[in-house]
DNA sequence: TTGACATGCAACCAAAAGGTTGCATTAATT
DNA sequence: AATTAATGCAACCTTTTGGTTGCATGTCAA
């Protein structure tokens, strides 16, 4: 998996939206994801580019209509591959800075 | 929490690297951090900016050295408030999909 | 206090990102 | 066949991003 595709695609908030509301309702056209954008049709159709490029949507063309999928499965990896390290690291952070800043007398 | 600074910095991976870093040993200076990679120190700068201003690290000063330590918090909320609704979605959309794809005849 | 070390600040630059407009293509409707 | 609807493609523009270089500041050591 491209987990740089996945981070990067997650980074605009323009996209989270759209996921966003892929999840409120699924299968969505282009059209339907412009409404109540303030952008234009072309700026949505390049979001949903990055975000399908990135596996985060998948889509199917019928007709001259193309529906838009939520897939979650790249963010269900990136939970369990990235953030689940950072799990166990929660406690011990703070306990290493905190040492460090008690320890005021240190070998500075 | 600024979600979105934290989703930005996370979208690069020389700072993604610089967090597993500090992962590895948490607490290292400007310096330390700048060793090994193929980058200038001021550029390492930009990014531990970076990631401090989302709270991804936090900085201690002691004398003229300035150490970086890991701060998971951020992804904790992040994995806490915006994955796990992709958790419950996970089923629900593939099964939409693979209808929409078997219902060849649908309403196009 | 002089010199070396660790970091900060600022100007600058190229490339990428996010958006626009205009036109082309494809498919449904009449 | 002509019209309308849904989307694709491409050129263009501005701002942001990621990086550089040069110099300044602060701090430790001799």
């Amino acid at each position: 998996m491209e987990a740089d595709a996945v981070f990067k695609a997650l980074a605009d908030a323009s996209r989270r939206d759209l996921l966003d509301r892929l999840f409120d309702r699924n299968g969505q056209t282009l059209g339907e994801l412009t409404k109540g954008l303030a952008m234009s049709r072309q700026a949505v159709t390049k979001h949903l580019a990055i975000l399908e490029a990135a596996n985060l949507v998948i889509t199917l063309r019928r007709g001259r209509k193309k529906f838009h999928y939520l897939n979650p499965v790249p963010i269900q990896l990136i939970a369990a591959r990235w953030i689940g390290k950072y799990d166990e690291a929660r406690a011990a952070a703070l306990v290493d800075l905190k040492r460090e800043l008690e320890n005021d007398d240190g070998q500075g």
